[in-house]
RNA sequence: GCCGGCGUAGCUCAGUUGGAAGAGCAGCUGAUUUGUAAUCAGCGGGUCGCGGGUUCGAAUCCUGCCGCCGGCUCCA
């Protein structure tokens, strides 16, 4: 929030609402970048509103951010109409760390261009330039662009519904927009020119492809290379990285694209997130299932994949003249098991869970580490229950979905409810009344537990109302977490029932659901997460002992022995090299523990306890050190309900 | 898939106007027996992504493929 002036008993005299700051308020007519008077945000240039409160914008809101960049990526637009003139602007709004502008040129821009582009962009900044705003009538908004010859800024007028339009100018400048802009070029003061790549008018690839540039601006240099600083803690934290210099996979060329492999550290960290998995799971009632990788064309047909989801499946392969293929989900096949006998409401809920593999076609340019991949292994369950179990099954699902992301670190999430828009009716499948059902179960769930959600109407897939939770990060960032998914679909494709206490038979209600989503982007995530460095009891080495001489490496392996009949991941680095270099490469390594042994520790029977991001924390017995361990050694605690 | 960039040792990267393929780290061998983030020396290691072309001569220039990286509506 902006700060909140009274400015009831003002008189309006002044010129503008920056004049009028200069006069009252001098500091914060410095900071200010634009104000909010009811739901309007205006400029600075504007007259004083007839409004009793006047909201002043700085850099600090996020509104006040967007207009300060969206000046900046004026600035850049008119420096790339300057230096080329043949250039066509296309569309440069702020985004959320910053701003683009995209640009037709017979020409892709160079790195050469933005150096160029950005001494340009000084040169502007310098002139202290003020934004002037015009209003026009659209049509003769359209002639003028036409006239000037910027034909995609036509074809966005020919498209709007507004009979008055916005022009900004700078100098020569001109530009349609809605705006707001900040008073004058000079206003921003520090911004830099970040990348440029190839980008689709309207983003539709049978559109033209144009040039794209990206930057980001910030209202001091302290900032921008805050900012810039971020930018290379992120490069040094990216999974692909990490998993090589924590030899945690690889995606050899020779194996193909999106296909992992899975090294032992990190095969190790995949066993235990797994194990961990599977025991929740166990502890609240699911039952653990097991499905093949292909099936006969013909279930998936029946399943209706073979119409909604052909794109993301790869071909057909022949078995006895019969056409399989490998599966893109897990759901035909626990639907099968439901119908494997007739089902009394008296075995429901079911909930049926399987750590499946599955394997979609992914376009080769958006294979993406770990988190973009073609084949990958999801903690899928599905629970089929009756309407009146629904409320609390979908409670249950939440419940441990919340308690799971907390389990990794992730404290703060963002929940979404996909609903049915009023637009078309007929795409959806199921009723209306299990629409409600399903609708009301999970907004119920989701206020019962006093989270905030946004809903959105007509984001719902055709097949039932679903539920989304994005996790932030560590550094800010959010991911797509945990989803629950009502499914109407397949209930009905494969003629699901249960037979009711009355003796009829009954359409279940199906939810598909999974938690970490998928293994491999979730595991790529929690990488970026953490930096690498995994809480001890996903270390895949918890524990790294150091002896200082080759007469110590006999109480090292005893040590070692000792901790390991504990359960201790532990190795132990009996190489000839000096304590310096083994103590970098553990840390290095992130490992927890270094555990360092030399003269005075095997006199002692104790080991000298190095943690990972705090140092030495000098000698302790092995036993001490075992118990002080032990806590840390287990997941964190969920239900106590026995496995 | 499309636009752009990149592809040289296991990794990170040099390689000038076309003129004998390099460094650091890692690895191996040896010496050193080490006390909290790199001990020293030596050695091995390459189809310069793959194919075609230009040239007396190509890592370097041209061309076709392959792969990787960034991006492909956060809507004036």
């Amino acid at each position: 929030m902006g700060k909140i002036l009274d400015i009831s008993s003002e008189d309006r005299s002044a010129d503008s609402i920056l004049a009028w700051l200069r006069a009252r308020h001098p500091e914060l007519a410095e900071e200010a970048v634009a104000a909010r008077a009811g739901d309007r945000i205006l400029d600075l240039t504007a007259p004083l509103p007839e409004t009793d409160k006047l909201e002043v914008l700085t850099f600090e809101d996020e509104a006040g951010r967007e207009v300060y960049r969206h000046t900046a990526s004026h600035i850049m637009a008119d420096a790339v109409q300057s230096l080329f003139p043949e250039a066509k602007v296309a569309i440069g709004p702020a985004i959320q760390e910053g701003f683009y502008y995209d640009f037709d040129v017979p020409e892709p821009f160079t790195e050469d261009d933005l150096a160029k582009i950005e001494a340009k962009m000084r040169e502007i900044i310098a002139a202290d330039l003020p934004l002037v705003r015009k209003e026009m009538p659209r049509l003769e908004a359209i002639n003028l662009f036409r006239e000037k010859g910027e034909k995609y800024k036509a074809e966005l007028l020919a498209a709007m519904p507004d009979e008055v339009v916005s022009t900004y100018s700078q100098g020569d400048f001109v530009d349609l927009c809605r705006g707001p802009h900040l008073p004058s070029t000079g206003r921003v003061k520090a911004f830099k020119l970040l990348s440029v790549a190839g980008a689709y008018w309207r983003g539709d690839e049978r559109n033209p492809m144009l040039q794209r540039i990206y930057g980001t601006a910030f209202p001091t240099q302290e900032q921008l290379d805050e900012f810039l600083r971020r930018r290379e803690e992120a490069a040094r934290r990216d999974h692909r990285r990490l998993g090589r210099e924590l030899d945690l996979f690889s995606i050899p060329e020779q194996l193909g694209g999106g296909l992992v492999l899975w090294h032992p550290k990190g095969g190790m960290l995949r066993y235990l997130i797994e194990e961990f998995c599977r025991r929740e799971h166990l502890k609240r009632g699911y039952q653990m299932v097991f499905s093949p990788h292909i099936a006969r064309a013909h279930l998936w047909e029946t399943s209706g994949h073979l119409s909604f989801y052909r794109d993301g499946m790869y071909g057909p392969m022949m078995i006895d003249d019969e056409e399989y293929r490998i599966k893109p989900m897990n759901c035909p096949f626990h639907v099968l098991i439901y119908k494997s006998q007739v089902r009394s409401y008296r075995d429901l809920p079911l909930r049926l869970f399987e750590l499946g593999t599955v394997y979609r076609y992914e376009r080769s340019g958006v294979l993406h580490g770990l988190l973009r991949v073609r084949g990958f292994t999801q903690d899928d369950a599905h629970i089929i229950c009756t309407p009146d179990q629904i409320g609390e099954e979908v409670k249950g699902v939440l419940d441990f979905a919340l308690f799971l992301m907390r389990a990794f670190g992730y404290q703060d999430f963002q929940v979404d409810l996909s609903v049915r828009g009023d637009s078309d009716p007929d795409k959806y499948m199921g009723s209306d009344e299990e629409w409600e059902i399903a609708e009301r179960s999970l907004v119920e769930a989701i206020e019962s537990r006093g989270l905030s959600y946004h809903r959105a109407p007509g984001e719902a897939v055709f097949y039932g109302p679903k539920i989304d939770i994005k996790l932030e990060d560590s550094m800010g960032r959010l991911w797509q977490g945990p989803t629950i998914q009502f499914d109407f679909n397949l209930t009905s494709r494969f003629d699901m029932e249960y037979v009711g206490a009355d003796g009829a038979r009954h359409t279940p209600l199906m939810i598909h659901r999974a938690l970490f989503g998928s293994l491999e982007r979730f595991i790529g995530g929690y990488i970026e997460h953490t930096g690498g460095a995994f809480p001890v009891w996903l270390a895949p080495v918890q524990a790294k002992i150091i002896p200082i001489a080759d007469r110590h490496h006999d109480y090292a392996q005893q040590v070692g022995r000792k901790l390991r009949e504990s359960g201790v991941r532990v190795e132990v680095d009996d190489r000839r090299a000096t304590t310096g270099a083994k103590i970098r490469d553990g840390e290095m390594q992130k490992i927890p523990y270094l555990l360092i042994v030399g003269d005075r520790e095997q006199e002692a029977d104790t080991v000298s306890v190095r943690k990972h991001g705090e140092g030495n924390l000098g000698a302790q017995g092995v036993d001490d050190f075992l118990s002080a361990l032990a806590a840390e050694l287990e997941p964190p605690g969920g239900l106590d309900a026995p496995v």
